[in-house]
DNA sequence: TGTACATCAGTGAACGCGCGTTCACTGATGTAC
DNA sequence: TGTACATCAGTGAACGCGCGTTCACTGATGTAC
C-alpha cells in the first residue's frame, strides 16, 4: 500500500514546510499525486491523515536512547550526554513545525492524546523517562553524584535542546550534524561541571 | 480606545483556550460583543490581530529578569535562580498555545519576524540573554564557578521549564503557583549542584 | 439656545473563494469454469 | 485458451459550508455660527 505512505508523507512534508494551515486536502493530494477523492479510500477524514504524519514520523530518539542503556557504560559519561544532546537537537528541530500543529486546534490535542492513549507509543515523555533512568544508572555505578535528581538532569539536558531546536525554527535557521554534535557537547559538559565555586556536592567527596 | 483591547483580548483568549483554527474573524467578533466589520475598523487584516495579540500579551519575564540585575546580588543565587525557574514555568505555559499558532502558516512566522526586526521588542533570545547576563555576574562575583559557560547555564535552566510548560499543556494539565516555584527550585538546584562525583570543577578548588 | 453639518464607532448583509467531503464512474487486474 | 464476472485503486466533478473581507448604511456625539 504504497499509496497510502505517499500520502502521508506528502501531508508530513507540507506541514513541516508550509505549516498546518497549508495542509489542505487539495494540497495533499497534488503533492502526493493522486486526486483528492483518493485521501478518503485511505483516511476517513483529514485528521486521520494528521494523526498518521504525527505516528509515523522518524524513529526519532529511540535508538539513541536504547544505545545508551547497551553501550553506554563502555563509554564515557560525558561523550553519552553529547550523543543524546545531539541526537535531540536534530530529532526536535526536524520535528517541531509538525508536533506544534498539535495547537492549532484543541480537537487535534485530544485527537493525538487519545490515539497516544489507545495504542501507547512513546508520548513526548519519553526520552526524559529513557534519559533519566540512564542517569539513574551511572549514579548507581558512581559515574554521577548521587547528591542529584536524575529526573531533573533529564529535564536540564533535554529541555535546552528542545528550546534550541524552537529557535532554530523560529529563526528559520539550519544547525548541520557537526553543529548540533558541538552545541550538544556544550549542553553536556555544562550540566555535568557543576557551579558552585570550590568543591561541590557537600554530601561527598 | 477599548474596542481594540477587546478585541485583541478575545482573540488572545480563543487563541489560548481553543487554538487557532477556531479564532476566525467571527468568533473573535462574536467574544469580543462587535460585528466582524467593526474588526477591519481597527486592523488591516487578520494577521494584524494576530500580531497585536503575540506582541501586547502580559508583561511576562521581563520584570523577574530586571529585577535579577537589581535585587539579585542582595540574594542567594539560588533563590534567585528558583524564581526566575518559577516565573519562566508560568510564562511559557500561559503563552505555548498562541505562541505556537506561529506555525500554522510559514507567513505568520514570517510577519511576526519582520514585526520584531522592525520594531525591536523582546523576541525568544531575549530571557536566555538576561539570565546569561545575570550568571555571568555572578561568576564575576565569585558566588558561581568560572569554569562554566554562562549562557549554556541559561539555555539548561530556560530551556527545562520550557519543554516543562510544553509537557502541561500538552497532557492538558495545570500547575499552580506553589507547585511552579517547587518545580523551579528542583531545576535550580540540580543546575546548581554539578554532576561528577567527588570533587569538582578541577580547574579550581 | 437652536439649527445645520461633519465626524466617527459600529453594523447587517452580502461577496467570492477555497475548504473538506462525497458521488457515480472507469479501467486494470484477478478468479472460475 | 477464452469468456464472464468480481474486485479494487483511483478519478472528475460537484456539494454545502464557513471563511476573510467589503459595502452602503445608521445613529450618536461634536462643532460652528
Amino acid at each position: 500500500m504504497a499509496t497510502r505512505d505517499d500520502i502521508v508523507a506528502a501531508a508530513g512534508h507540507i506541514m513541516s514546510e508550509r505549516g498546518y494551515a497549508h495542509a489542505t486536502t487539495k494540497e495533499i493530494a497534488r503533492e502526493a499525486g493522486y486526486s483528492e477523492a483518493t485521501l478518503y479510500k485511505h483516511f476517513a477524514d483529514k485528521t486521520e491523515i494528521f494523526l498518521a504524519v504525527l505516528s509515523e514520523r522518524s524513529p526519532g530518539l529511540v535508538p539513541t536512547l536504547a544505545g545508551l542503556h547497551e553501550h553506554g557504560p563502555s563509554r564515557d559519561v560525558r561523550d553519552n550526554l553529547a550523543d543524546v544532546a545531539a541526537a535531540a537537537l536534530g530529532f526536535y528541530a526536524e520535528n517541531f513545525p509538525v508536533a506544534m500543529s498539535l495547537f492549532s486546534a484543541t480537537e487535534l490535542l485530544a485527537a493525538h492524546r487519545a490515539r497516544l492513549a489507545e495504542i501507547g507509543g512513546p508520548g513526548p515523555r519519553f526520552p526524559l523517562e529513557e534519559l533519566a533512568r540512564y542517569v539513574a544508572a551511572e549514579q548507581r555505578r558512581g559515574r554521577i553524584s548521587g547528591d542529584v535528581a536524575a529526573d531533573s538532569v533529564a529535564a536540564l539536558l533535554l529541555g535546552a535542546c528542545f528550546q534550541q531546536a524552537f529557535l532554530t525554527v523560529f529563526e528559520g535557521g539550519t544547525r548541520d550534524a557537526s553543529q548540533r554534535r558541538h552545541d550538544g557537547q556544550r549542553l553536556a559538559d555544562t550540566v555535568l561541571a557543576g557551579l558552585t565555586p570550590g568543591t561541590m556536592s557537600p554530601g561527598r567527596a
